[in-house]
DNA sequence: TTCATATATTTGTCACATCAAATATTGACA
DNA sequence: TGTCAATATTTGATGTGACAAATATATGAA
């Protein structure tokens, strides 16, 4: 098998990661008792940490685009784990909240996902992990 | 803002900095006259730098399941950059080659992507560069 | 006040990701 | 030879990415 440039792309490496490593996350999650992605599950842990968000500063937190916030708040009002609320004020805006439905779910799945990550990681020193993470930083910073 | 598990992740800031290359990329390539996806230049990349494959080595040296590859592969037929051509002895096969409209178009927009790259990294030293492209790989390595 | 512009969110369309299941063909073995 | 498991590929359902355009509401200036 020849050498392309894809071999030696942080780019391309990064797309073959990441998909592995969303892959197992799936898997994993899809063995537990409940059902959500990692996009729908990244959006509750904003949620838990930053408290209620509007989905504007909701899709710059998570760094996704406006439309496909909404899809997946959509999803996860459905499955009532977050709650849309009225703004006061501005009748176009959004407040969203998780609900206790939600917490639970995240404490309860939070545990699989870190242990993937761990595994992933495992052969990774901190000292590399602090390099990539920083390498990582600086390319989002730039392109920003 | 707090920081969350996120902030620490290298899957999560991976994740947000493949985002915004692939978007950074989409963006410099619709610029060109040529009407073509990343998911689509890799595929095409793979058959110029490996020869003829069929679906199943393709799909596996992309990291692709195969039911992505048969969907990128009919786009890219339908817009005849490459062929599907039989294979002798095995009538479950089909052997993909890139055609020559497909190698010229691969000439053409390679570039624009290459200089995407060197854009996104122009902050990264070579041996920071280094360490992540085999952190990457050992991650690879170690979920494939 | 009223109109133009900006902001917040949603919708539409297409490309691609996942997994599961369907098809077709091959190959090994009783 | 007939059968059954393995292999190669495709299709279907669903979720999320991108971008453009639509909708509704706010806001600032004439």
């Amino acid at each position: 098998m020849k050498k392309s440039l894809r071999d030696k792309s942080i780019g391309a490496q990064m797309a073959i990661a990441l998909q592995l490593m969303k892959r197992k996350n799936h898997q994993a999650i899809a063995k537990t008792e409940h059902k959500i992605t990692m996009e729908q599950l990244v959006v509750l842990e904003i949620l838990k940490t930053n408290g209620d968000m509007n989905m504007t500063e909701l899709s710059k937190t998570v760094w996704k685009q406006n439309a496909n916030i909404t899809r997946i708040v959509d999803k996860l009002e459905k499955q009532e784990l977050v709650r849309r609320n009225a703004v006061k004020g501005d009748r176009r805006a959004n407040l969203v909240s998780i609900t206790t439905k939600g917490e639970t779910l995240f404490k309860e799945v939070i545990p699989v996902v870190v242990e993937v990550y761990k595994d992933a990681t495992s052969t990774i020193s901190k000292e590399e992990e602090a390099i990539t993470l920083n390498v990582l930083k600086k390319i989002i910073l730039h392109l920003a």
